[in-house]
DNA sequence: CAGTATCCTCCGAGATACTG
DNA sequence: CAGTATCTCGGAGGATACTG
C-alpha cells in the first residue's frame, strides 16, 4: 500500500492443483470488489441488463422491493466501477438509458452461472433445510 | 406458497437466446438462495474448503476479520443449506472437521470462477474508478 | 422521468463473557 | 477447542418529499 512494491495476485494460479492460496485480508481489493457485486442489487441488475439496454423505470418495475434511493446508489458504484454505461439524453422528459458495459457484460456471464447454479439446485437445497430443521426437532434418539 | 402447483424455473431456458426472463420477486427461492450464498463470509469459507479438510479454528486463522460469532453462524448455515458437512470428534478437547459436501463442491466451482474474474479484472475496475472521481471533481469544461 | 435530499429504522455483525 | 449467550451499534437500506 505505501510503497509501489508489486503485488503478486490474491488467487495464485500455480500448477493447477494449486489454485487455492487466498488473499483472505479484510482490506484486500477483491475482498472489496466482491463485497461490491454480492450486494443487495447489484447482482440483480447486471442479470437483467444482459444484452439489453434499459431505462431507470423499467429496472425499477422489474427488480421487486427496490427502493429509488438504492437502485440510484447501485446503478452509480456499478457505472464508477465501469461495468455499466450511463447515457443521458438531454430530453424532457430526461431519459436516461444503461447498459452493461464490455467489462460488465465478461462479468454479467460468471454471474449467470451462478444464477443458473441456484436454479438448477434450490430444490436440493430446499430438502437439505428440511432434513436440517427436523433433525433439530429430535436431536435425541 | 399455498398450492401444491408447479412453478416454472424462475430463470427460464427457452431458446438459447432467450435465457433472460427473470423471476425478481422479493421472496423467491432464487433471491433468498443468492442473498445467502452473497453474504459477507460465505464465499470466502466455500472458497477455502475447495478440496480441503478445515477445522473451526483454522477457518478463523485464515478468514482476516472474521469474528467468532459470525465463523458459527455462516457455517450453520452453509451447513443447513447442505453445502457443507460437519464432522464432530468426541474427544477433548473437541475436534470438528468442516468440509465441502458434493453439492458445496459445484457451486465452489461457479464461485471459483466469480473470484477469478474479480482477480483478473481488478486493475481495469481500480482505473475505472480513478477516472469516474476525476469527471467528478471536473465536472466543467 | 429520473433522479436528489433528508430522515429514520432495523438488524447484520462485532465485542465480550461464559462453557462442555 | 469450539463453540453459546447477551449486549450493543453503525450503517445499509427504506420512506417520503422535493426538483430539473
Amino acid at each position: 500500500m505505501e510503497d509501489g512494491t508489486w503485488k503478486a495476485p490474491s488467487y495464485c494460479t500455480g500448477t493447477d492443483d494449486d489454485v487455492r492460496q487466498w488473499d483472505t485480508r479484510e482490506d484486500c481489493e477483491v475482498r472489496q470488489i466482491l463485497d461490491r457485486i454480492a450486494d443487495k442489487w447489484s447482482l440483480l441488475v447486471i442479470a437483467l441488463l444482459d444484452r439489453r439496454t434499459m431505462r431507470f423505470t423499467e429496472l425499477r418495475k422489474e427488480i421487486d422491493g427496490v427502493s429509488q434511493r438504492m437502485l440510484t446508489v447501485t446503478l452509480r458504484q456499478l457505472e464508477r466501477d465501469g461495468l455499466i454505461k450511463r447515457t443521458v439524453y438531454p430530453v424532457s422528459p430526461p431519459r436516461v438509458d444503461y447498459e452493461l458495459t464490455a467489462l460488465g457484460n465478461s462479468l454479467q456471464e460468471v454471474t449467470k452461472a451462478l444464477v443458473v447454479w441456484t436454479e438448477r439446485h434450490q430444490q436440493e437445497i430446499s430438502e437439505a433445510r428440511t432434513e436440517y430443521d427436523q433433525r433439530e426437532i429430535l436431536p435425541v434418539s
